[in-house]
RNA sequence: GGCCACGUGGCGGAGUGGUUACGCAGCGGAUUGCAAAUCCGUGCACCCCAGUUCGAUUCUGGGCGUGGCCUCCA
């Protein structure tokens, strides 16, 4: 980082402002995402986090020489184990079949794996010695088989939430189970029947409850002090909280994470989305509809705080906008891009910004434009190695544009690549001789296939219609 | 009921106390054999009501609407 690049700057949830992003080490940056609890097939608001810490992870690693970014998987959770008890089989069959699912279809929208991807079910023994170190001093208690996070003992409980206790308990809707001491108590552990999967602990064979997993997660991959803890905003309260109170009170007071994002919903056409009302999209059925790259560019067009808006005009307007980048870069097809870091100063700084990922399009496309009239081939191969460059950091536009054209949207035709090409050149044959008519029948007939013609002063181009 | 966000043109979506966001779609023109792509130009906006201000979409208050959390849901 060079002294004219300006500061990152993070939206802090525990400061309620941007805050300028300063690592504890900035040799070694930390961050930890909460990752999804695999029972089912993620949607697109599921994705929505998963594709916006990826790009937080992908400017870091720009600024910083190391980052280690974790996102566990949630593989012990009652829903999994009802699951798999209607299916007759274990826990790890369901867990296995959807972190492949959602490894593959997150994959799909270009989010790289974490550095470290930890499973619950593989760091019980940290959990357990977090609790018993939570119980020592005073913060836990053992009831009944279950061991509760004691909430009136740690002050600061809601300062991230900035809820205040007694506030609360006056909800009067938090679960109050007679074993415990406060009804803002939660769990930490509870008893396993024989028919539930469970482990041996010292308060007999259970499983651990939802937060701790977190907590024991980032202190054993990442150490008692994170730098940045990133999730959705309905995260923010429990399960944040709570696993902010169970961190600190575990480790004699140390900060937990120094930066909390949280990143907003995804509402479909106004309304929330839920299996009730039946507009709950899949990002597994959304990839067999449109590019992955065009899903992921939906959801970075709004600012990740933002709730973002979805309806059926998304997809195509965000596959319209790559049909545009990508065509610029096509045309600087005959350049070769200059290897020097080139991404413009106005497109880092609005990532910098709090990941403001629209204002940085925005800039994507002014290079779009100053690409379509350059015709200095020096400036032409900065810009197209600008174009790229700055898309890496977004995670897209790094296919080659002619694949994108032609490609993509691969299914759209049964036509392959040479016979279309041999149409090309019949029509261009035909345009030769002025038999405009043939050559416009060619036309017509390869658009009803699905591929449209571009005529251009270096040949014909074609596109598969999306 | 309590707490918290958000409400921008046909659509998505930035931003700002007074100046073009950007993209998609539309319209006009250039270009093209005709198209497409590209370029040039262009119409369309800041939920409602008060207040502060020379001036508010941008600040304050109220209202309405949508959404989130308070029930181990991104």
């Amino acid at each position: 980082m060079n002294a004219t690049t300006p500061d990152l700057t993070l939206y802090n949830t525990l400061t309620r402002q941007k805050d300028r992003f300063v690592p504890l080490d900035e040799k070694r940056v930390t961050m930890y995402v909460c990752g999804p609890t695999v029972y089912n097939h993620a949607h697109i608001g599921n994705a929505r986090p998963a594709v916006a810490f990826d790009v937080l992870v992908r400017v870091l690693r720009r600024l910083y020489p190391q980052v280690i970014y974790v996102r566990n998987i949630t593989d012990i959770e009652d829903k999994i184990i009802e699951m798999a008890q209607a299916e007759g089989v274990e826990i790890s069959v369901i867990t296995e079949r959807y972190a492949d699912i959602y490894r593959a279809d997150m994959g799909a929208l270009g989010v790289a794996l974490p550095d470290v991807e930890p499973l619950a079910t593989e760091t019980i023994p940290e959990m357990i010695a977090m609790m018993e170190r939570l119980i020592a001093a005073g913060h836990a208690y053992e009831a009944e088989g279950h061991v509760l996070f004691d909430v009136p003992s740690f002050p600061d409980y809601g300062a991230l939430s900035r809820r205040p206790m007694d506030e609360m308990i006056a909800g009067a809707r938090v679960e109050v189970a007679p074993y415990k001491k406060s009804p803002g108590d939660f769990v930490l552990w509870k008893p396993s029947t024989d028919e539930q999967p469970g482990w041996e602990s010292p308060w007999g064979r259970g499983r651990p409850g939802w937060h701790i997993e977190c907590s024991a997660m980032i202190e054993k991959h990442l150490g008692e002090t994170i730098d940045i803890h990133g999730g959705g905003i309905d995260l923010q309260f429990p399960h944040h909280e709570n696993e902010l109170a169970q961190s600190l009170c575990s480790h004699e007071g140390a900060p937990f994470a120094r930066y909390w994002l949280h990143n907003g919903f995804v509402n479909m056409n106004t309304e929330k989305m839920s299996k009730s009302l039946g507009n709950v999209l899949l990002v597994h059925d959304l990839i067999e509809a449109a590019p992955g790259e065009a899903i992921r560019l939906a959801l970075l067009n709004a600012h990740y705080r933002q709730p973002l808006e979805w309806n059926d005009d998304v997809l195509p307007q965000s596959k319209a906008m790559l049909d545009r980048l990508y065509g610029a870069i096509r045309k600087l097809g005959d350049v070769t891009a200059v290897t020097d870091d080139v991404v413009p100063d106005a497109f880092l700084e609005a990532l910098l910004d709090d990941l403001n990922t629209p204002k940085a399009l925005a800039e994507l496309f002014v290079m779009a434009k100053k690409a379509n009239v350059a015709t200095d081939d020096g400036e032409r191969a900065q810009l197209k190695a600008a174009l790229v460059q700055s898309g890496f950091l977004l995670g897209i536009l790094q296919q080659d544009a002619n694949s994108w054209f032609e490609g993509e949207a691969a299914g759209a035709t049964d036509l392959d690549a040479a016979a279309i090409e041999a149409q090309i050149e019949a029509r261009k044959a035909a345009r030769a001789s002025k038999d405009f008519a043939e050559a416009d029948r060619i036309r017509d007939a390869l658009a009803d296939a699905g591929v449209l013609i571009e005529d251009g002063p270096e040949g014909t181009k074609w596109k598969l219609a999306g």
